[in-house]
RNA sequence: GUCCCGUUCGUCUAGCCAGGUCAGGACACCGGGUUUUCAUCCCGGCAACAGGGGUUCGAAUCCCCUACGGGACGCCA
């Protein structure tokens, strides 16, 4: 008789749409089929500054791409919705209230340099940066009436000494000291809750039978457990997924690895070979075959059977399969049709004609010239790449183009065009200079089609791509730069640029 | 720093829960064959139980310690 299973995936609309999320979907959509249960995509934007509906469509986009679909979400509805956590402010502020009501939260006025000056201390004493308390002895009165006119955030109490203990399906018994647990804020200032807050206030309305989740979580476990406890309702199970990782072991990030959905699509991998290589990335089907699709993963999905180190994302694996879907899974003319939808269409080559005609004799001048529009990384050696510079200074200009690429939105043509004008200026050099650098990384030659044209069609997946190959090719000429050398470049980059790197 | 999680070939992993196979498969790499080239395909090879201590007739498998790796420690999620 147990409730019917009901799992989801929580991104937060901030950036490109990563492959941890469709990763996590993954897992959740299989363990859903599998059981006969349900699906939910739902859109975590109580970050106010960095959420946006342009990220939202993107998530939806990106995900639908990869064939994952979901049986209730902000775009198709369900029974339980609405499925953007801003949608759902009211349900929030009255679980909130109940919280205060009980008195298992309170008001914390503390500012900002109180907390830092609070953590510092403690991070100086080697402590575990903790909230202190200073609030927690307000009496009610009080803090109803300080909260008329005074900015205040709200905060779970935890339990002074103690344990947590709870079960994660895939590691049995997880414990962790109280002490350990910060008085986590559930309401920010501005109104909105924090994602521990709506996240268990959702997964219990929404009736999430299971989280399944990144390994991230555990540690903050704790906090959603008390929370499910204060408010007097079951806990779902939970299960933590390893983690995708870098060839360097550490978290999966788009420093060292694509990482967003869409450098796969505009890369040319198909959708249901990523799929594919995303399900034996700590998992394997009872009778270990490789080459699966969705429905089969499904059909035989065990959450037991997820191994549970973290398994590097290799690329070179995922070519391979991707190869064998290309020439054993697919009739040659669905992969000339998918390669039309692709880029092989009229629009997208539209686009490269705008820029190429002027180039033009003959159609057997187009292909060469577009060529780095329509391969995943093309091929030059470093005296071509470094041209007239200084040894020194390609790599630096890299670097920095990289980091203020990030920034680029929305990434069009004169995005693109201020951004390079601005390191052309900061860096006192002329553009002209600058230019071929860039031109080569591009396309493999200091001759080639309008750059900023070219990297808006490219898109900020394969032009980052592009940037760090360049950048790996110094460093294997040993022009690269050393740890050294980008640490102080940060610094430089941080004082001249004005902006932090994160 | 503190806490938590993890650890089988370079990489993804099977085997572990219910101790007993030359520790199996795949990618990558190397060699050979097929192919007018290349790729595909086929054959072969290289290569791992992190270390130490227990329990046991017997440990990759159960227990403990150590080391290493990762994650978390935000009014981000």
């Amino acid at each position: 008789m147990s409730a019917p299973v009901r799992t989801r995936i929580a991104p937060s609309p901030t950036g490109a749409p990563h492959l941890g999320t469709a990763y996590m979907a993954l897992f959740n959509l299989a363990f859903a089929r599998k059981h006969g249960g349900q699906f939910i995509l739902r859109i975590e934007d109580t970050d106010r500054q960095r959420s946006s509906t342009e990220s939202e469509q993107a998530i939806f986009d990106a995900l639908r791409w990869t064939g994952i679909e979901w049986d209730e979400g902000p775009d198709c509805g369900g029974d339980f919705g609405p499925y953007r956590q801003s949608e759902r402010l009211d349900l929030y502020e009255q679980e909130i209230n109940r919280l205060l009501k009980q008195e298992d939260a309170y008001r914390c006025f503390c500012s900002a340099e109180r907390l830092n000056e609070v953590r510092a201390r403690q991070m100086a004493e080697k402590q575990t940066p903790r909230y202190d308390g200073h609030c927690l002895s307000l009496s009610a009165e009080e803090s109803i009436k300080r909260a008329e006119n005074e900015p205040f955030v709200v905060r779970m109490k935890i339990p002074q000494s103690g344990q947590c203990t709870f079960v994660d399906e895939l590691r049995e018994e997880v414990s962790i000291d109280w002490a350990q647990i910060d008085h986590q804020v559930i309401r920010k200032t501005d109104g909105f809750p924090t994602y521990h807050l709506a996240n268990v206030v959702d997964d219990h309305h929404m009736q999430i039978s299971h989280v399944i989740r990144g390994e991230e979580w555990i540690s903050s476990t704790p906090k959603h457990v008390l929370l499910y406890q204060y408010f007097g309702w079951d806990a779902p199970t939970f299960a933590h997924l390893p983690l995708l990782r870098n060839p360097d072991k550490s978290k999966l990030s788009k420093r060292k690895n694509p990482t967003g959905i869409f450098y796969f699509r505009d890369a040319g991998y198909l959708p249901e070979a990523l799929i594919n290589y995303l399900g034996m990335m700590g998992y394997t089907l009872p009778d270990q075959r490789e080459i699966f699709s969705l429905g089969e993963l499904s059909d035989t999905f065990d959450l037991k059977r997820i191994s549970l180190g973290g398994p590097i994302f290799d690329l070179a694996k995922l070519k391979w399969l991707n190869g064998r879907y290309l020439r054993e899974k697919l009739p040659a003319e669905e992969v000339v049709e998918r390669l039309q939808a692709w880029k092989a269409n009229p629009d997208f080559l539209g686009k490269i004609m705008h820029l190429a005609l002027q180039r033009l004799e003959t159609f057997s001048d187009f292909f060469p010239l577009a060529q780095f529009l329509l391969s995943e990384q093309p091929e030059y050696d470093v005296e071509t790449l470094c041209g007239k510079l200084s040894p020194d200074q390609p790599a630096k200009l890299l670097k920095i183009a990289e980091w203020e690429l990030e920034k680029a939105t929305p990434w069009d043509r004169d995005t693109l065009s201020s951004i390079f004008q601005k390191i052309a200026e900061t860096e006192d050099i002329k553009l002209k200079q600058l230019m071929p650098l860039f031109f080569v990384a591009m396309s493999g030659s200091a001759i080639s089609l309008p750059l900023f044209d070219g990297l808006a069609l490219l898109g900020p997946d394969l032009t980052r791509m592009r940037l760090r190959r360049a950048l790996e090719i110094l460093g294997e000429s040993g022009n690269g730069l050393s740890k050294k050398g980008l640490k102080s470049l940060e610094k430089e980059y941080a004082s001249r640029y004005g902006n932090r790197i994160d």
